[in-house]
DNA sequence: AAACTTAATGAACAGTGTTCAGTAAATCAA
DNA sequence: TTGATTTACTGAACACTGTTCATTAAGTTT
């Protein structure tokens, strides 16, 4: 009988409801409002049922970082059709920023809050982050075989580039761009990227 | 009479108690442990006179915030003697990188917590921030008075230039570069400064 | 000595993450 | 169908958190 399936697919489903309700707290109202109880409130179970589902906050945090990589990685998807290696570089790179700036509580969890690394044991961790850098590597690597960037090694050149998207991104969602003149500050992630592109181009 | 000096002078006193536990337990055990009873606990006050020195907790963490410009103020000091503008440029960076991997935590507390910038109101924000950014763009502006950087705004060179600085103290400090290979890791911000300078060079 | 000022307290409030004994419902075995 | 067992869920309890405020005690002034 399936008794036993439909007890697995509820528990599942509870799962993701509880999930739901903490992405939706967590991108109304941040981090700090998104509490076992009002999870738990929202949903109208209370806050003990959440920990028969998961392990405590952080996984709850770790699952949405997830979700975060599983979205990012459907963006970064359709840039199969560019053969280029370089244009498909710098297509990442513009979608990296976007993602970042339409996203940025995800970007948050993926990239800057600690919260859901401590959830990862020694062993296995951040796969997903890892994943994520590995095909920057790559595209990078069959730049250099295409003949850019001379005399650099992939890895290296790929932290350069990701370091410096991921500093743009931060500093946009930190709220550390204040610093900038009011008549760039809206476009400054463009126009920086822009620089950017020009700097790796003659390189 | 000195009586109210003297008691201005014990009043500064103890708001510099506070701080210094504050910074105390911050570097030692984390923001999350950081907490108003802690601080009390280790200077032997109550914790409702911590609210007679400091509005709230942020403004505590806005004050060790200051405290960490002031200590990246007085290390980039030394680099006033640096006539050429583009080595004063490159020896900033190293500082900064420097900087933030020698004091991780004053760095996120200038440059990624929230927290201490929640202080801040719509007018007066973040001078220490903006004063830093100033002083960069200055050399930058240098730089292509000599010649660097043809065709680019300063400004918007700074900013690509601190992004980079910004992202790989970030990505250091907030545990994600464990992607990187294990014969890199140690040293990938060098290396990485090195070819980001390169790629300065060419531009 | 009395009046006033100031500094410090610590209990109280409303919140937090997490645990766990207890309950009630659903399922299984006889 | 009844009794035993498993399962899902509850909500009170614990030890915390930031913050406020009436009360107390000490110091200073008149």
């Amino acid at each position: 009988m399936g008794t036993k399936d439909r007890k697995e697919r509820e528990k599942e489903e509870l799962r993701e409801l509880i999930l739901r309700a903490a992405k939706d707290i967590f991108f109304e109202k941040g981090y700090a409002q998104t509490s076992i109880r009002n999870i738990a409130d929202r949903i109208e179970y209370s806050p003990g049922t959440i920990y028969l589902h998961y392990k405590d906050k952080d996984s709850i945090f770790h699952a949405l970082q997830q979700e975060g990589f599983k979205l990012l990685r459907q963006q970064f998807g359709v840039l199969q059709v560019v053969a280029d290696p370089f244009e498909r570089l710098k297509a990442m790179g513009r979608l990296y920023l976007k993602f970042a700036m339409e996203n940025p509580e995800y970007y948050d969890l993926m990239f800057v809050i600690r919260a859901p690394m401590n959830v990862l044991e020694e062993e296995a961790c951040w796969d997903e982050g890892q994943t994520a850098f590995n095909v920057l590597v790559n595209v990078v690597q069959e730049c250099v075989q295409q003949g850019h960037f001379k005399g650099h090694d992939a890895e290296e050149m790929a932290y350069v580039i990701w370091s410096t998207m991921h500093g743009m991104a931060t500093l946009s969602i930190r709220g550390r761009c204040r610093v900038i003149s009011d008549e760039k500050r809206e476009t400054i992630e463009i126009l920086g990227y822009e620089t950017f592109v020009q700097m790796l181009n003659c390189i």
